[in-house]
This record gives structure tokens, C-alpha cells and sequence, in this order.
RNA sequence: GUUUCCGUAGCUCAGUAGGAUAGAGCGACCGCCUCCUAAGCGGUAGGUCGGCAGUUCGAUUCUGCCCGGGAACACCA
């Protein structure tokens, strides 16, 4: 698409002696659209030509050769140039590309070629499924429609964690008390049970938790009856997880989890060994960290000569640079484990990879979600799971419609879109690193800055266009009608979806795409509330629809970006 | 104790890799449905951008220190 800013650039580079690319990086949007729809401010070039900023504004404006056709106006305001685009040109880019690209309008090719895989959602196998875990499935849901969306092959892992001391726990308390609990009538939550007795008892005993830790070595040594019930667990919490992914509409490309890994561990360690980097402290074999600054050293294999999550992780890093041949491997987890990334990251550049496999590591931690009354843990049994979350969120929407639009068709389809749609901006809406106080009402708040606002304003736009019939044709517009203040901050708001996708991929942050598509919405539902659109002068009507019609197709995109569907009426 | 993240309106948060009068939503108060869905729109009230220095023409944004809160810190993941 038209590149104003380089457009601009090119303009004021043959004016004064500074390069374009320089130029362009300068050239800011200002606030306020009383300002200009583009911003050149001239402080930064007062040193380097040794004159003051006002002098150079106005030697630019005096100077500059401009085409009216792309820039109406130049004003000087204090060191400021400001610029005013012609508004025809605006919106003539914004509606041929619409028009050329449809339901493509934003996508970009910068990742064609390029492998990203992205590691999310990993739930713990025999635990509940809760609010701590949606972030992660959510976030790394969006970053892959994301990336995708830019071009990228993405590949989508979910690396359960389905190994570890916590099945050795698992084995020991089903061995003392198995048969006091129906597994298969309630799995996990039964499973949980038992996950937090043998908790309390090693706490008072200190031979039940080696037995614990025993049963893991066990396992990875493959003793038959270890094996069976670890997998008899497995499968169990897996068909548990399924429904809320059903919910939630979660794929993955890749469902190797911790155990997976286990045959690919010796290679870490023999490889780690023969470069030296391996020590032995306290009976552990050990990577030390000191020289990169890390003060707690990365433990490869413990002193009962069982692995840890760390020896997993990186056996997966050497797995995936081979399988995937990844330009990026991003992992979406909870902050808690920057440190631990920050070990294994290290260590990695040990295993003898390819830089390109080391740099491309990176760790994208979010926030926690807590209770008001502080951390969720499972072993203190006070988690909320997320099914429950889920379907409260879905009888919600329900209870809604029944009151705003009894008359709908299809109402439980369109209250799961909803409710859904409503959790997940949630969990998007703000900066991933903050921390969140879980809240009822305040998660499943239909009103304000919210999923269902965007889905709202949405078939709105869908309404009228259902009602019009036919989409005019882009020829027939009469430009001038969209030229007004508030249609144009609409089309400028368009014209950044591809700016702000590549904001969201650049800084792994999908809220940057929610805080958009809130502002989108909401200029278009001023619009709305002071125009109507189907009117009978025929030029402005077809104006006013086709601007209906780019804003709900951006709508749309965006909220699928996000992981949100938008259903057509609500 | 060490490391790290956070601190913007009563509450929840935006603030575009330093810029022109700091913006939303919720809550409060006041308006708007004979008109394309009021899950909406408009308005009023509400701010020493945690504090102090420094860098700069210019700091909510960068650096240092301090205060307050969260998190991690070897056989959990």
C-alpha cells in the first residue's frame, strides 16, 4: 500500500541534506488531527545543520516542491512542520486497497520462508485446567494468527507437562490410596485429590517424598507399572482438556509434550559433558552460570540421576532447530520463569547449535492471575478452573440475549461467540506483564472496552449491509463524500491495521491489536450514532456503506487475529 | 540479601522505540431510542504521571538513587 510517510520523506530530503531514511524515521502522527495527519519535527535537525528549528521549518516549507495531489497544506508551528495530507488521496489509497484485498487487507509477506514455532498453553497433566493456564493459551493463540497473518509457517506446540516429580507424587499416592478414589468417573478432579494428600504427607515425611522422587526415576527408567498408570493419567486428562479447548477453539500443530523428550535427553548431557560445561555439586550434575551472570546454576540431571524441566526444555530446543528449522522459537509462559529461560537460553549456546537456532530464542512472559486473597495453587485447592469460567461466561451472554434480543435465532451458538469473545479480550485487552485480580463481574463485563463491544459494533456493520443487500462498487464512490473530519480519522484508523499487526508480531504483545480494534469501534460508533447511513442522496449512501463495509471487515480480521469470532447478529 | 518486573484519574488500564494542551473504560452525576440492534452515543466531575537528582532545546517516556508492591533465587514445573 501507498506509503505516505516515505512519500513525505522524499519530499523534504530534496530539500534539505539529510538522507530520507532518516527523514522518515522522524516523521511522527501528532495526536491531535487539527495538528496534521503527519508530523515533521525539525529539533532533531537543529544540530546537525546548525540552525534553529523554526529556521529549518520554515526554509522547508518555503522550499519544498509540493504536489498537491498528496499534500494539501504545510504549516509551521513552532519547530513543528505539520503536515496535511489531500484527503482524496487518503481515501483513494485506503478504499483500492480494501478493495484489491478484502479479507486480506493487512496481511504482509516479511515471513514468507521463515519458521516460527511457538510454545503455549502447556497445561500439567492430573491438574486442573485453570485461569492461570488461559493466558498462555490465549496469548500464544493470538501470536499465532499473528504471525501467520504476516506470512510466517508457524508451527503451534503444546508441551504438556506430562512429566516430572509431580507423576512420581501422583504414582505414589494412587499406590496408598488408589482405590479410595473413582478416577474414572472425574479424573482430574479426583486426580487433584490425590495430588494434594501426598503433598501434605511429604511434607510431614520426608521418606514418602524420595519415594516420590523415586517413582519419577522409575518412570523414566521405564518400569511396567509406572509406565501404565502414568499413561492411564495422561489419557484421562487429556480428554478433560479437550473440552475446553473445544471452547475456546485452540489447535495446535504439535502435541509433543515434557515426555516426549525423554529418549532425546542423553544427548544434552553427553554433549554438555564433552564440551566441559558440566559439573558435579551436591551429587547433581550442573551447568554453572556465573560467567553469564547468573548466579544460580542450571540443573541438568539430579542426584538420584533423574532429568529435570530444564534438560527437557533444551533437548526440545535441539529437537525443534532440527525438525522445524525455527527463525524464532518464542515460549508463552507465566514471569515466573524468566529465570529458568534466562538458564536454559544460556546453556543452549553449549549444545553446539547453529546461532541462528540461540538468537532465535525467546521467552514472552506474562502476568499472574490471582485470587483476591492472593496465588492460586493447586495444591492448596483453591484454583478456579476454567470450563467453569468458560460456561458461567457462555450462560451469561445467554441470560443477555434473552433480554436485549429474545427474538434471535441460533442463541446458544451466538452466547458461546459471546461469552468466549469476552474472556479472551479480557485476557488480551491489557499488557501481558500485568498482574490480573481475578473477578467475576469484571471478566464477564460485556460493556465498555470488551469483547462483546467490538462483536457489537460489528454486526452493526453487519446489519446494514445485510439490509442494503450489495456491497457498491469501489469505482462508483464519490471520494469527496468521505473526506469529512470524522470519516477520515476513520480510514486513517484502516490504513494502520498493517502498521499495528507488525507493532503486536514486533513486540509479542497481542493487546496492541485489542487497543486498536477499541478505537476503530469506537470512532465507528460515533459515526453511527451522528450519521445515518442508509440515506436517500444515492452518492452518500454508497460512501457511508462502503466505509461500513471496511470497518466491519477490520473488525472481523482483527478479532480473529485474536482468537475472537464475531458472530453476524447478537 | 541478590536479581528482575511493576507504580499514570476513586478503580482497571492506554500513552505509538524522548516531543506540541497526559487519554480511554468502569464507577458517580446529567442528557439521548416515532430513526440502520441503547451490549450504544454525548456531556460534567476527577491528575504534584511514586519521590529526588541527572542527560537533553524538550522527560510520563532514557540513566542513577530512594520509597512502595509483585516475582524468582539447585534437585517443582
Amino acid at each position: 500500500m501507498t506509503d505516505f510517510k516515505k512519500m513525505i520523506a522524499e519530499m523534504i530530503a530534496k530539500v534539505i541534506n539529510i538522507n530520507e531514511e532518516e527523514i522518515k524515521e522522524y516523521i511522527e502522527i501528532p495526536k491531535d488531527s487539527s495538528m496534521g495527519d503527519y508530523s515533521f519535527p525539525c529539533f532533531k535537525l537543529a544540530k546537525e545543520l546548525r540552525k534553529a528549528p523554526v529556521a529549518i521549518a520554515n526554509d522547508i516549507k518555503d522550499n519544498i516542491q509540493i504536489d498537491k495531489n498528496i499534500i494539501e497544506k504545510i504549516d509551521v508551528v513552532n519547530g513543528y512542520l505539520n503536515i496535511y495530507l489531500n484527503r482524496k488521496l487518503i481515501v483513494k489509497t485506503v478504499l483500492e486497497e480494501i478493495d484489491k484485498e478484502k479479507e486480506n487487507y493487512g496481511k504482509s509477506n516479511i515471513g514468507t520462508g521463515k519458521n516460527i514455532v511457538i510454545d503455549y498453553s502447556a497445561p500439567n497433566i492430573a491438574k486442573p485446567f485453570h485461569i492461570g493456564h488461559l493466558r498462555s493459551t490465549v496469548i500464544g493463540a493470538a501470536l499465532y494468527n499473528i504471525y501467520k497473518f504476516l506470512g510466517y509457517n508457524v508451527i503451534g506446540v503444546n508441551h504438556l507437562g506430562d512429566y516430572g516429580t509431580q507423576f512420581g507424587k501422583l504414582i505414589e499416592g494412587y499406590k496408598l490410596w488408589g482405590t479410595e478414589y473413582d478416577i474414572e468417573k472425574d479424573p482430574i478432579n479426583e486426580l487433584t485429590k490425590i495430588y494434594i494428600r501426598i503433598n501434605e504427607a511429604c511434607k510431614e515425611d520426608e521418606t514418602i517424598l524420595e519415594n516420590c522422587r523415586n517413582n519419577f526415576k522409575k518412570l523414566e527408567d521405564g518400569d511396567p507399572y509406572c509406565v501404565e498408570l502414568w499413561k492411564k493419567f495422561r489419557e484421562l486428562s487429556l480428554k478433560e482438556f479437550q473440552k475446553v479447548y473445544d471452547l475456546l477453539g485452540s489447535k495446535f500443530d504439535s502435541w509433543n509434550g515434557e515426555s516426549f523428550y525423554s529418549d532425546k535427553m542423553p544427548e544434552v548431557i553427553e554433549t554438555l559433558s564433552s564440551k566441559g560445561k558440566l559439573t558435579e555439586s551436591q551429587g547433581a550434575k550442573i551447568v554453572d552460570l556465573e560467567e553469564q551472570g547468573i548466579t544460580t546454576p542450571c540443573i541438568i540431571e539430579k542426584s538420584n540421576s533423574s532429568t529435570t524441566y530444564a534438560t527437557r526444555d533444551l533437548a526440545a530446543i535441539m529437537y525443534r532447530a532440527r525438525t522445524y528449522d525455527f527463525d524464532k522459537c518464542i515460549y508463552v509462559t507465566s514471569y515466573e520463569q524468566v529465570l529458568h529461560f534466562k538458564q536454559v537460553f544460556e546453556v543452549a549456546k553449549f549444545l553446539g547449535l547453529d546461532e541462528k537456532y540461540t538468537k532465535g530464542l525467546i521467552h514472552v512472559p506474562f502476568g499472574m492471575v490471582l485470587l483476591p486473597t492472593g496465588k492460586m495453587s493447586t495444591r492448596e485447592g483453591n484454583v478456579i478452573k476454567l470450563e467453569d469460567i468458560l460456561n458461567e461466561a457462555i450462560s451469561r451472554a445467554k441470560d443477555i440475549i434473552e433480554q436485549k434480543n429474545p427474538e434471535l435465532d441460533n442463541k446458544e451458538e451466538v452466547a458461546k461467540k459471546v461469552g468466549i469473545g469476552a474472556v479472551i479480550f479480557n485476557d488480551l485487552s491489557n499488557n501481558r506483564i500485568k498482574d490480573e485480580v481475578f473477578d467475576w463481574d469484571t471478566m464477564l463485563n460485556f460493556q465498555g472496552e470488551t469483547g462483546p463491544y467490538i462483536q457489537y459494533m460489528y454486526v452493526r456493520t453487519n446489519s446494514i449491509l445485510e439490509k442494503i443487500g450489495q456491497i457498491p462498487d469501489v469505482k462508483d464512490i464519490e471520494l469527496e463524500e468521505l473526506t469529512n473530519d470524522t470519516c477520515i480519522d476513520i480510514l486513517k484508523q484502516i490504513y494502520l491495521f498493517n502498521d499495528i499487526i507488525m507493532q503486536a508480531a514486533d513486540k509479542n504483545e497481542p493487546s496492541i491489536i485489542s487497543r486498536y480494534l477499541i478505537d476503530l469501534a469506537q470512532k465507528f460508533s460515533s459515526f453511527y450514532n451522528d450519521n445515518k447511513i442508509i440515506v436517500d442522496d444515492e452518492k452518500q449512501k454508497n460512501a457511508r456503506i462502503y466505509l461500513t463495509y471496511m470497518v466491519g471487515l477490520i473488525l472481523k480480521s482483527g478479532a480473529k487475529l485474536l482468537g475472537i469470532e464475531t458472530p453476524n447478529k447478537m
